[in-house]
RNA sequence: GCCGAAGUGGCGAAAUCGGUAUACGCACGAGACUCAAAAUCUCGCGAGCGCAAGCUCAUGGGGGUUCGAUUCCCCCCUUCGGCACCA
């Protein structure tokens, strides 16, 4: 051990020792009961890490650490979701072919996590772009296949019209064409898609399971992604035709207010209708408009054509106009509603903006003032509303069914509906189903042959993995890469051996994440997406990390997967996650300059930046302080994870250490906090590594004369008592912190020990034998607490402290705490006057609520605010708190 | 727009069950050590008033419940995440 802490003489070291033990490998070992699974989530290989990352994966390796310090046997692994958009960008844009250019991302990566010192399984590194690897993605969905939950259907697409190519949302953001800037329009093509909704219900009703392990508000989220509701089918005619347009309704007792059929732009009947011009040519524009604008704050403006159509209302007989609007999705219920604008908010406000009838059929119960239930004088009236009713009340103007509850009401005019044959019950889901197509090169290629003879047929199992070509031409425009490799797209049927085509789709990249959990446990198996028996020790993952950004899609689809395995009996659940983590997104203004090439940026560090604010926070100016000469900068940008604009953290780690930098970005903030990200603080975590380093170097030599136990160690003086005390209570705060993940408060816990520790009088070469053991007690317990933030540090100080062989060899354990030493003996009670703080008293920690009471009232202080006053009550919690009522 | 969150000193934050608001750290100020600097150590540090003891105000804004509210309820403002082809 050094006489004084530099990262870069020890990092590198203990990296290459516990690469050498293999110390964080794990294999399943039925012997040990205690195992856990501890997983981040599958980073993209986008080229460097940013301060995400660090985050992400520190909080993950100090769960990792503290249950190996704990005794589990503990499943940390990590590995590629390589596949996706930006690596064919790259080839688009600079002729890098997407493996060189993802494999050179991954290989930068892993050095930078293992330059971080994580504590992973290296040996279980997966990549999703691997055929090893997808050639499962491809294999489940033959699986799917197999089952009816792949299937093909109609679905429009982002279309530039001038590259003749399909664009992804991000790639038509704003409505243009990111190449080109044409408008982006929107196209029909036949699509893959996986049957989530058949699951809706499961994915519901299992979120009981995770209740507790999952935050609520992921949770609420899900549920209402999943969106169910519980309503009505109800059939109107349309006037003079064959039609019928099925509307869906979860306000069946409203319909006497309907006044209009709103059906959306891409609803069947506005094909077959016999429609003007005007009304087509509407149609076409909003479902263009639709696919560009997904901005926020998109479909601002409801609008609306009349298409001349007339529908009957089937309860009143009546007819109303059937209008086609922007409002209204053909993917959720039926595509079509019925418009009661005085009870839903949205038809009131198109209602207003076209100058539709409003009739108003329920009202507030009222106790006080029941009203009439057939009041002549509302009948087909308009009534003037400023806003909609949406609640349930009492209905009015609905012909027999006024005066009844909008509850009843619900029950019986649906069953009414049911017994005429122009309605029924109906449970509909916002969720639709995943669809999985790509008409892109860098994926999953989809193991589906297209025969003349036969139509589409399964890539049998035994040919799999249909392997992605080498190269292809990446023009960015026009069909997709893989359809221009012919050697890829021609083939002979598996059923009649004539020829046929391959599909040129690839996979959503989702596919690949929502089941890699499972290949951790078993990574290289050739045979089988892994043996069941390895999974079945490991998985369910005990606690999994990753951004909040991901709370509905990719953690609803794993779920989903999960389900999926479990049916085809793979698993023996259908949970995945016991518990989830999900952290806050950690945002960095980045300031760059537009380079002389078209679209280069030129990046600064932030620290190099002066910025100016304005009273909201933002930024009114930055200036680059360069050589003295200060240079505007701009424009100013969030950290994304898509755009490659992140603070690199590597300059950091090689300044302070990746112990320093891991420890401060967990103390910085609670880990489900959003982060603005500033490296200023950096400085306070390398300096309290340095404070226990040196505490460790100024006593080793004494601590080996310790004794063995603190009744073989004499009388504590009161310092040394006062120390422990404070080394108990740590351990204990620590600990708790650690169980739900406080780490942010368990550093600032230690941080108080240390401070504690630099109180405490006893110098080394005066030490008492009783001093030494709280002196060694106290250094023990600090290192096994900072080994999960401080891996390497902690390692050395292990080390210098007598214990041979590193930290998870030697038998360390995580330190227990000793109750009655972690329990005050004295307390401080506050006391207040008519709440307000006015005294503070000393008592016995186990000083009876009567005991508190005097001691409060007997207070000096507290007596000169209570003096010529009537005491009305005092309020004792005890050990915490008096507060004396005076009038 | 819809769904989900967040807002506390100059800054990151703490107070987890309705009970002493600002722990811990950063920045800053003063001092010690030093020829000097760095490092380290000690002390101070919400705002206003006051010589002081102390008093008043303060947890985005407004209202409410309570002996007592950062915490619970209602309304509003601002910021962030997701919205199905970024992952």
């Amino acid at each position: 051990m050094d006489e004084k802490y530099f990262a870069e003489n020890i990092e590198e070291k203990w990296q290459r020792r516990w690469e050498q033990s293999g110390a964080f490998e794990a294999e399943p070992d039925p012997a040990r009961a205690k195992h856990f699974y501890c997983l981040e989530m599958l980073p993209y290989p986008s080229g460097f890490l940013h301060i995400g990352h660090v985050r992400n994966y520190s909080i993950g390796d100090a769960l990792a650490w503290f249950k190996r310090l704990q005794g589990y046997n503990v499943l940390h692994p990590i590995g590629w979701d390589s596949f996706g958009q930006p690596a064919e960008q790259a080839a688009i844009k600079r002729g890098v072919m997407p493996r060189e250019w993802t494999e050179s991302n991954i290989e930068h990566m892993r050095g930078q996590f293992k330059q971080l010192g994580l504590s992973f399984d290296w040996r279980r590194e997966i990549a999703a772009h691997t055929p090893e690897y997808y050639k499962w993605d491809q294999w489940f969905f033959l699986k799917m296949l197999e089952r009816g939950l792949a299937y093909k259907k109609i679905s429009p697409v982002n279309w530039c019209p001038a590259e003749e190519t399909v664009l992804s949302n991000e790639q038509s953001s704003g409505g243009v064409c990111w190449r080109c800037g044409a408008s982006v329009e929107k196209r029909d093509i036949e699509q893959w898609f996986f049957r989530i909704t058949s699951y809706a219900e499961q994915l519901l009703d299992d979120m009981r399971e995770i209740e507790g392990g999952w935050p609520e508000r992921v949770l609420t989220m899900q549920r209402n992604w999943i969106g169910r509701s519980e309503g009505a089918y109800i059939e109107f005619q349309i006037k003079d035709t064959d039609e019928r347009v099925r509307v869906f309704t979860t306000r069946i007792d409203t319909i006497y207010g309907a006044n209009a059929v709103v059906v959306a732009p891409d609803h069947p009947l506005i094909e077959r209708a016999p429609l003007r011009e005007d009304v087509r040519r509407f149609a076409e524009r909003v479902r263009t408009e639709r696919m560009a604008a997904r901005a926020p704050g998109a479909l601002e403006e409801k609008e609306g054509i009349n298409t001349g159509l007339l529908a009957v209302n089937p309860f009143s007989g009546e007819s109303v106009p059937v209008w086609a609007a922007n409002y209204v999705l053909n993917e959720y219920g039926t595509g079509a509603v019925m418009s009661v604008p005085a009870h839903d908010e949205r038809d009131f406000e198109f209602a207003q903006k076209y100058s539709l009838p409003i009739r108003r059929v329920i009202e507030r119960i009222s106790h006080d003032q029941p009203r009439i239930a057939h009041d002549p004088a509302h009948e087909d009236q308009s009534v003037a509303m400023d806003q909609a009713f949406t609640e349930h009340g009492i209905l009015v103007n609905s012909g027999d069914w006024s005066g009844k509850l909008s509850d009843d009401a619900k029950r019986e005019m649906t069953g009414f509906a049911e017994s005429k044959g122009f309605g029924e019950r109906a449970v509909t889901y916002r969720l639709r189903d995943w669809g999985v197509s790509r008409q892109r090169f860098w994926g999953a290629p989809i193991p589906v042959i297209y025969c003349d003879v036969c139509g589409v047929v399964p890539v049998p199992e035994s040919d799999l993995p249909v392997v992605l070509p080498e190269r292809a031409e990446f023009t960015g425009a026009g069909q997709s890469p893989l359809a221009s490799v012919p050697e890829f797209v021609n083939t002979t049927c598996p059923k009649c051996e004539g020829p046929a085509r391959r599909e040129t789709d690839t996979m959503d990249t989702f596919v690949d994440s929502s089941w890699y959990f499972f290949r951790y446990c078993d990574p290289h198996n050739a045979e089988a997406p892994f043996d069941r028996e390895k999974v079945a020790y490991w998985t369910p993952i005990d606690q999994y990390i990753g951004g909040v950004e991901h709370a509905v899609m990719h953690l609803l689809y794993m779920r989903f997967w999960t389900k999926f395995m479990r049916d085809i009996g793979l698993v023996s659940f259908g949970e995945p996650v016991k518990k989830l983590m999900t952290q806050g997104m950690v945002v960095a203004e980045t300031f760059y300059r537009e380079g002389e090439e078209a679209g280069q940026k030129i990046y600064f560090n932030p620290s190099d930046v002066e910025v100016v604010r304005d009273d909201k926070g933002r930024i009114a100016s930055a200036t680059l302080i360069d050589d003295g000469h200060p240079v505007t900068v701009g424009p100013f940008e969030k950290m994304s994870k898509s755009a490659n604009n992140g603070v690199d953290p590597h300059e950091m780690i090689s300044a302070y250490g990746s112990d320093a930098t891991r420890m401060f970005v967990l103390f910085a903030a609670p880990v489900e906090n959003d982060l603005r990200w500033q490296e200023a603080g950096i400085d306070g975590a390398l300096r309290f590594l340095r404070r226990v380093y040196s505490f460790v170097y100024r006593w080793r030599e004494r601590l080996r004369d310790a004794p063995k136990d603190a009744a073989s160690a004499g009388e504590f003086s009161p310092g040394a008592r006062r120390l422990r005390h404070e080394t108990h209570r740590t351990i204990e705060r620590v600990t708790n912190d650690f169980e739900s993940l406080r780490y942010n408060t368990a550093v600032a816990a230690m941080m108080e020990l240390s401070n504690a520790l630099g109180d405490f009088k006893a110098a080394p070469l005066s030490a008492t034998p009783s001093d030494l053991f709280a002196v060694r007690e106290t250094l023990e317990s600090l290192v096994l607490m900072l080994a999960p933030f401080a891996p390497h540090v902690a390692e050395e100080m292990w080390d210098g402290l007598g214990h041979e062989g590193g930290l998870l060899q030697s038998g360390a354990c995580w330190p227990t705490f000793d109750e009655a030493l972690a329990r005050r003996d004295e307390v401080e009670i506050a006391v207040q006057v008519n709440g307000k703080l006015r005294g503070r008293v000393s008592l016995s920690a186990d000083a009876s609520e009567e005991e508190t009471r005097a001691a409060a009232l007997n207070d000096e202080r507290v007596r000169a605010w209570t003096e010529g006053k009537q005491i009305v009550k005092t309020v004792v919690v005890p050990g915490r708190l008096v507060n004396v009522v005076v009038r």
